[in-house]
DNA sequence: GCCGTTTTCGGCCCGACTGTTTTCAGTCG
């Protein structure tokens, strides 16, 4: 089994657990066992296997995990998974994607009404049993019988690009009003995600109300999802929710951080606060008073108690670099905050100096209209100056990929002899690679000669065509493209396409340490819907030392500004300058 | 179910809003 079936297996455990209403600690056990597997490169298989390690070693797994781990390696099934399915129809947990409806009362509608699927929710609401139910009212099932058709397409989380014009707008229009003092957006937009399921903004102003109202006039078409003095919740027509909280000056560092997440990044943070006898939420940083350090909180006596005159006593809140400070860590970039290495790192002092944008210097995957791009070559070059770049590779495609017209050997030297010719007419500040973004066959092999290649300044390897075959066979085609000496790179190395088409199967352990081996650098591709190599596996190939390049695979003028979607992710992967090969000047980046 | 340089038991982050309660549970982030 893979690493993703067995997390996945985890996963579902997690959400079945819930459903029956099991202790939620075990359940969070479970989702932090599938969390930490899936973030794995290597096979756990290969773990398990190896009599120096073992399981337990890593965080979050014990010894009953691993247990269950081993026989899902063995035997491709786990008992205990097969009990719960047996208990519960798995169509059910489709209930738990209705907004306004967690496991408690999905578990009451499966239990009295005998509701497992969505079809027959909808049914049950439309027939007005659902407000019949203890616990249910007619507004409950008015939520519900709306959130139906919202949980269908839920699993869409729109990408972090189309978020940002709408992100951009609300900042720029709240910006104006003089009761604005502060307006920031949180969340995984502002961790610079590859989707976003919804947005969050922080705003200091002397008027929420107003500030509420703004939002809400937003899109005339949105849904009122909520509102009351600090909270206001939207949902824009094509489906985008919008959280609005209005926090007062003191706290809005504090809940800055707090609502940037990641929830499991905070969930670390409060641990490490606890032990210093701090808390931490988003009002603020308090010190506990004595009588109540380390004891849990009496809610009925404490709820009433104002939030800055109890016996905690406020230190800090007003900037999230306040808010670590009092813990003495630094400001984490949001783009690291997943509770993975970050803690680590601060610990030794070792935080990565993030790459940006501005380090940019070359964009080394383009096409024009020799093959399916929109733009000539003379175009895409001077749409690279205006962007300031020092050097680019023309890059179409090879001549299996028919549909975009690839090129032939005999077209694409044509191709090269026009680059070197305006190279030679180029003023110094820009230099065209003569490049090719060659197909890797479905049989194996280059889709154009070494004598060709050979000549090439750049060459980028990539999988379009056999997508289906077995994981071994597209490792294999992908290990031996890495062999070829006159490939430079692979291109968007899973061939995922978010929301549209999973990866095809690889073996990308393998893929890595073929790079690694070879010498060869892996693309992150930079287009919002590829963003592929993700986080994970970037951050995988510079442990091994693969340098990464991150190009736009520009198929018009346009598309070289999505460089700083390709960026933010590599931020999040924890990459440096240092680590991506086209932030070096044209002369070191060619020596390599 | 995981974890531990006070602990192998007893913790495990925390608050707002909603709807249905009538003092709080469920859901969400």
């Amino acid at each position: 089994m893979t690493n993703r079936e067995i997390a996945s297996v985890f996963e579902q455990v997690a959400d079945l657990l819930e459903f029956e209403g099991a202790n939620p600690f075990r359940i969070r056990a479970y989702r932090n066992g599938a969390r930490r597997i899936a973030e794995l490169t290597e096979p756990i298989a290969a773990i398990a296997a190896d009599s120096d390690r073992d399981l337990t070693d890593l965080d979050g797994i014990g010894k009953d995990l691993a247990d269950k781990i081993a026989t899902l390696l063995e035997t491709g099934t786990l008992p205990f998974y097969e009990e719960l399915k047996a208990r519960i129809p798995e169509s059910v947990l489709s209930m738990l994607r209705v907004p306004h409806l967690g496991p408690k009362k999905a578990a009451i509608l499966y239990h009295t009404l005998g509701i497992a699927t969505l079809d027959q929710l909808k049914a049950a609401c439309e027939a007005g049993a659902v407000q019949q139910l203890k616990g249910f009212g007619k507004k409950t099932q008015d939520k519900i019988l709306a959130g139906i058709d919202l949980a269908v397409q839920s699993e869409m989380r729109i990408y972090w690009s189309q978020a940002e014009p709408i992100v951009e707008e609300l900042l720029s229009r709240l910006r104006q009003e003089d009761y604005v003092h502060q307006i920031e957006v949180a969340g995984s937009y502002r961790r610079g995600k590859e989707t976003v399921g919804d947005l969050d903004f922080l705003v200091e102003a002397t008027d929420a109300d107003a500030v509420m109202d703004q939002f809400a006039a937003y899109d005339p078409s949105a849904e009122l999802i909520g509102r009351g003095k600090t909270k206001l919740s939207i949902r824009l027509a094509c489906g985008l929710q919008i959280d609005v909280r209005v926090v007062p000056a003191e706290s809005f560092g504090a809940a800055f951080q707090y609502f940037t997440g990641s929830k499991d990044h905070n969930i670390i943070l409060r641990g490490l606060a606890k032990e210093r006898g701090l808390k931490i939420n988003e009002w603020g940083v308090f010190q506990m008073a004595p009588d109540h350090a380390g004891t849990a909180p009496d809610s009925a006596a404490d709820a009433e108690e104002p939030i800055f005159d109890g016996p905690e006593i406020y230190l800090a809140g007003r900037t999230e670099k306040e808010v670590y400070a009092a813990l003495d860590l630094p400001c984490f970039p949001p783009e690291l905050r997943e509770a993975r290495e970050e803690f680590e790192w601060a610990a030794s002092g070792k935080m990565p100096q993030l790459i940006e944008l501005a380090d940019i210097r070359g964009d080394l995957h383009m096409h024009t209209t020799a093959s399916d791009g929109t733009a000539t070559i003379e175009d895409m070059i001077a749409a690279a100056q205006k962007r300031g770049l020092e050097y680019i590779a023309i890059t179409d495609h090879s001549k299996r990929v028919t549909m975009a017209h690839g090129l032939d050997s005999r077209r694409l030297l044509k191709q090269w002899a026009l680059i070197d010719s305006i190279n030679r007419e180029l003023d110094r500040t820009l230099t065209i690679l003569k490049g090719v973004e060659c197909d890797i066959l479905e049989k194996g092999g280059m889709d154009l000669p070494d004598h060709v290649l050979a000549k090439a300044d750049w060459t980028i390897a990539s999988i379009h065509y056999g997508q289906n075959q077995s994981r071994a066979q597209i490792t294999d085609r992908i290990v031996d493209a890495l062999k070829n000496p006159h490939v430079d790179v692979l291109a968007h190395p899973t061939g995922r396409l978010i929301n549209r088409r999973d990866a095809y199967p690889v073996d990308m352990e393998a893929v890595l340490q073929a790079a690694a081996e070879y010498g060869k650098m892996l693309e992150l591709n930079a287009h919002p819907s590829r963003l592929d190599l993700n986080d994970i596996h970037c951050a995988a190939a510079k442990r091994l030392g693969i340098p990464i390049v991150i190009n736009t695979d520009a198929h018009s003028t346009l598309d070289l500004d999505v460089m700083r979607f390709g960026v933010l992710q590599a931020r999040r992967a924890g990459l440096t300058a240092a680590d991506v090969a086209n932030t070096r000047p044209l002369s070191s980046f060619r020596s390599n």
